[in-house]
DNA sequence: TTACTTTACGGAACATTGTTCCGGTTAACA
DNA sequence: TGTTAACCGGAACAATGTTCCGTAAAGTAA
């Protein structure tokens, strides 16, 4: 799993060289300027011409277009997982800690335009992405969802998997229309799940 | 609006040539076709291909791609638009027939591959397709959702575009894989809807 | 500092797909 | 049967993803 500082390796185990690094850096930077104006679809070439790169470049340190947005969110993806026990504790009972965190995660992907949407996609492009926000987040989804049902809060057998992958689909595509607002249905699907 | 009989008038309000009349017959057997196979992204070309006509005759009859969705799925989405007030006298209680017919509305979606993630998309691709299903089942929709809530089994105050939408997101990407379920989710939100 | 090796860079070249355009063809009709 | 308007096919162009290789730069040791 790369990382952003000056330890990366590059997954080789040795050293990155000093440009290498640099263009990497660079290419991060440009990618999540593109990204807010563009969505995560956008050209790859313009993300190579705005950092200052060749084709080649970008495609050396990220083969994939999945593994350029993970390395972009991963920081805001990180703070998501963490924040899932923190409101547990914090919280006054499970579930409510669950409607937060629920809430967190819709703004995640509400905010960074194109997320969910490439989240899901057709096919497998992006399956690095989707294999990355599973593993972190979906054991959050998992601790939180056990908790409420033995609170008795709501009912058992709600799959974690299903409930990030439905979020993340009601999620999509709500920034080209206003009258369309994720967060409205997610309270019902919360709301679905509560014990009778 | 465009018929698929002999009627059609290519919207200049003359009759068609015969043979502009056969090529759109043979477009619409083989667009169907290859949907079934490779979803309704499959490129233009094999489309063209399989029909046996050229790319200039396939962007006559429907220049856009979500023209010829629309074209091709009129009938199952003309059908589900009429099961909805039949279901509403079938049923025993308009919450029952409004549960029946979002179960109808996501097997069409389910069905089709491709259709539900068609259907939201990032900016205006598929536009035409968006605007028809909407202007057919919205009211629908809204008529089943008015009912429910008259006789007090939801509350009051959902909007039947964002049902709709949040229900086709739900259905995007359940064929690649087995984890996810729509119809499981779709269940909770219905569920939310209920009046406590 | 210099010579040498290893790594990375840049961008041309190729592949795929969407979209437009135009010369030739054909159906419709008098 | 001749005229005309509509239609056809596919070449040509444009945008984008992906690969490849000659060249340049960084690191390293004498």
């Amino acid at each position: 799993m790369p990382t952003t500082d000056g330890s990366d390796t590059g997954g080789t185990g040795r050293r990155m060289r000093a440009d290498a690094r640099r263009n990497q850096e660079k290419l991060l930077a440009a990618a999540a300027e593109v990204f807010v104006g563009s969505g995560v679809d956008a050209p790859i070439r313009r993300i190579a011409a705005r950092a200052g790169v060749g084709m080649g470049t970008i495609y050396r340190h990220f083969p994939t277009r999945a593994d350029l947005v993970v390395a972009v969110f991963r920081h805001q993806i990180e703070e998501c997982a963490e924040a899932g026990p923190r409101f547990l504790a914090e919280e006054g009972s499970p579930f409510a800690a669950l409607r937060r965190w629920v809430g967190l995660f819709a703004d995640l992907l509400v905010t960074k335009h194109g997320l969910a949407h490439a989240l899901q996609s057709d096919s497998s492009r992006f399956a690095p992405l989707h294999a990355y926000f599973l593993d972190r987040l979906q054991p959050v989804a998992a601790r939180l969802l056990d908790a409420a049902a033995e609170a008795g809060e709501i009912r058992p057998g709600t799959h974690p998997y299903e409930l990030l992958r439905g979020i993340g689909n009601l999620c999509i595509g709500h920034d080209d229309d206003p009258r369309y607002d994720p967060r409205r249905l997610i309270a019902l699907l919360l709301q679905g799940l509560r014990r009778p």
